[in-house]
DNA sequence: CCCCCCGAGACG
DNA sequence: GTCTCGGGGGGC
């Protein structure tokens, strides 16, 4: 006598549950090989089949599983439900989504050292506001799920609340998740969590492999001795026993979303585990997202939220001045000194004079945005994957590279149009700025900290170490600079290149301008009173210079608030996208213009709330020889907007040559 | 007349 | 995703 099971399989069509029979007793989460079509795939079980779910089928063509997978890791009960929670809200096959997230499974499994903490006792005390803070989220801890979030100025020392709570946790016997948006904050946090807990604290990010991602994942499947598990937003989906506690750091930050596969995003998962595993979220930020500072400061009272709004060692903040970069004659031109404004040089030639240290942030890399011929005006671009991108150019390494994609050529040494030998240099990049500053002050060392300077974990803190002991004087780097590092002996940061940010056409322009504004911020004077952040812009009047620098923080946030209202975009309307890929233009086109037709006309008739915006393509219409264009919807009805798209999903008819994806809480918009 | 390539559709 | 089937077009 055999059983019928639902099993999730490993294969992309949104419905991946299958009907199969087994000879042998399975229990949900088993994995087992199965036959699919003429080959083997892998899947998941859910359960025993209903009796309406085998009669729909014709008994003879339901196949037997073939065998469990050897070595396998069952999933859980808690993590399934999360896994089908996902799949559900994020329009994706639960088969795929389950083997995305699952680790290679590995025969030969390479062992890995565990961090095993030190347990030394706390050698600083908390201030007042921390006390606060954490006797009520203690207070908490207990009764199953909550979610608190934390907005706590640059420097005020969350980290320490943190790690009072993880202790709290440990100690009551669970285990606790932090999560954090990138690999280069994760050796100054491990470091500190270690030192003072007694327990492994588990590291989980891109820079490990699948042997080692394979041995975290069966190491916590296999024990529920508490532990920390730190990690990237993939290592949300580590199956830790008796879950304690889940922290979401940066909460704000946007690799939390993931953009290709399942676009999920690991900050809302995070809730989700916590609700599914009965216990507490905490979230936290110096600069909160606008949708979670409005959900947090509402009357649900299962949601707190705090303001940290002393820095832990200093007693002021940064001051900002903002420098204005037009020139208004000519007099104010200092072509030899561009893009640094005057005032910038003369202050970064006072700190360094007193023996202090000096950052310079710029977001974009290189030596220059593009270089152009001065006789014919040719530009190089990018044809080989077509998005006809301007490429950068690297002096040092004397290549004109893709900002967009892999693509990179080596720069010639005339123009490739006219022959002409004069070829300029528009636009600048940290590589630039450090070549520029080690010419003017070339008694002091200059150094650089970006993607192109920093190819792995060792360059890393190798650099940080150098920075930090002193044998740098100005580090110029990108946001790899501006995220939570510690700096002693900096009370200078000079900001350039926020212009471009400014002008984006994106309803979440200003609340990134303004959290990369504080991040940068927050490096200055952490253990000064003489801070000092210098932004130079053409756009000194922009509303949200009012707001940087720690004063007004609510002001930004109602401001913002009030204007996300006025544009019915989030928090006010949940929003999806659904791209359209394709070689073939006009194809493209006419398929989605027929596609937003029927939308339109659905949401008339049955989900009303729902608007459709578009088609438009996207920024880059163009990228790796395909073209992207995309159907906007928002609705304040989330159920509308789901069934919307449902009954999409279930009515188009698959067109071969174009690809579609569906994007729930889309980072980019219309 | 045959073969190859591409698009469509199934996969329990 | 992966595999198969079948129709259309091009080559012999």
């Amino acid at each position: 006598m055999s059983d019928y099971y639902q099993i999730a399989v490993n294969f992309p069509k949104k419905e991946s549950i299958l009907t199969y029979k087994s000879d042998f007793t399975l229990l949900s989460g088993d994995m087992v090989e199965v036959p699919l079509g003429r080959r083997k795939s892998q899947g998941i079980v859910l359960g025993q089949s209903t009796g309406d779910q085998i009669g729909a089928l014709d008994k003879d063509k339901i196949k037997s599983v073939d065998s469990r997978v050897k070595g396998s890791l069952a999933v859980g009960e808690n993590e399934l439900e999360l896994y089908k929670w996902m799949s559900k809200y994020y329009h994706y096959s639960l088969g795929k989504l389950i083997f995305d997230c699952l680790p290679k499974m590995m025969k030969r499994p390479k062992k890995i050292e565990f961090n095993l903490g030190k347990k030394k006792e706390l050698p600083f005390s908390l201030n007042d506001e921390q006390i606060e803070v954490v006797t009520s989220i203690s207070n908490d801890l207990k009764n199953g799920f909550n979610r608190h979030y934390i907005h706590g100025v640059t420097g005020s020392g969350k980290s320490i609340v943190f790690l009072q709570l993880i202790k709290e946790v440990i100690d009551s016997g669970k285990s606790a998740q932090f999560l954090l948006p990138e690999i280069n904050l994760t050796p100054q946090f491990t470091n500190m969590f270690s030192e003072y807990l007694g327990v492994k604290v588990y590291s989980y990010h891109s820079a490990i492999t699948p042997s080692e991602k394979y041995t975290i994942w069966k190491a916590l499947k296999e024990s529920d001795e508490p532990v920390l598990v730190m990690g990237v937003r993939s290592s949300i989906f580590l199956p830790i026993q008796n879950l304690g506690l889940v922290i979401v750091d940066e909460e704000h930050d946007s690799s939390f979303k993931q953009n290709d596969r399942c676009t999920y995003n690991a900050r809302d998962i995070a809730v989700k585990k916590a609700q599914i595993n009965n216990c507490t979220v905490l979230m936290g930020s110096a600069t909160p997202s606008v949708e979670n500072f409005f959900s947090f400061n509402d009357d649900d009272p299962s949601k707190k939220y705090y303001q940290l709004t002393k820095r832990a060692a200093s007693s002021n903040f940064a001051k900002i001045e903002i420098v204005d970069t037009k020139i208004k004659n000519d007099k104010e031109l200092a072509e030899d000194i561009w893009p640094l404004h005057p005032k910038s040089l003369e202050q970064i030639q006072e700190r360094l004079d007193k023996g202090e240290q000096v950052i310079v942030f710029i977001n974009k890399l290189g030596y220059s945005s593009y270089i152009q011929c001065r006789s014919c005006g040719y530009q190089f671009v990018n044809e080989n994957c077509g998005c006809e991108n301007n490429l950068r150019f690297f002096k040092a390494k004397n290549i004109l590279s893709c900002s967009h994609c892999e693509y990179k050529v080596k720069k010639p040494d005339q123009c490739p149009h006219c022959g002409n030998l004069t070829l300029i240099n528009k636009g600048y990049g940290t590589e630039k700025v450090q070549t520029l500053l080690s010419s003017l002050f070339p008694n002091n060392k200059i150094d650089r900290f970006d993607r192109d300077e920093i190819k792995n974990m060792k360059e890393l803190t190798t650099k940080l170490d150098d920075f930090n002991a002193g044998k740098i004087d100005v580090l110029v780097g990108t946001q790899m600079i501006a995220k939570g590092h510690n700096f002693k002996n900096v009370n200078l940061v000079v900001m350039l290149g926020i212009d471009s940010m400014l002008n984006y056409a994106d309803f979440r322009a200003s609340e990134k301008a303004y959290a990369l504004c504080e991040q940068v911020a927050g490096r200055s004077g952490r253990y000064s009173d003489t801070g000092k952040v210098i932004i130079q812009t053409m756009n000194p009047d922009h509303p949200i210079f009012e707001y940087v620098g720690s004063k007004n923080i609510e002001e930004f946030y109602k401001e913002e608030i009030k204007l996300r209202q006025f544009c019915y975009c989030p928090p006010f309307s949940k929003l999806a996208m659904i791209y359209f890929s394709s070689r073939f233009r006009d194809k493209l086109i006419g398929v989605i213009s027929d596609v937003s037709r029927k939308l339109q006309s659905v949401s008339m008739e049955y989900f009303d709330s729902v608007k459709v915006y578009g088609p438009a393509p996207l920024m880059i219409e163009k990228k790796a020889n395909q073209f992207t264009w995309a159907i906007m919807l928002k609705s304040d009805d989330l159920n509308q907007l789901h069934n919307l798209i449902s009954s999409f999903e279930d009515n188009y008819q698959v067109i071969s040559g174009i690809n579609v994806k569906v994007d729930i809480d889309a980072q980019t918009t219309l």
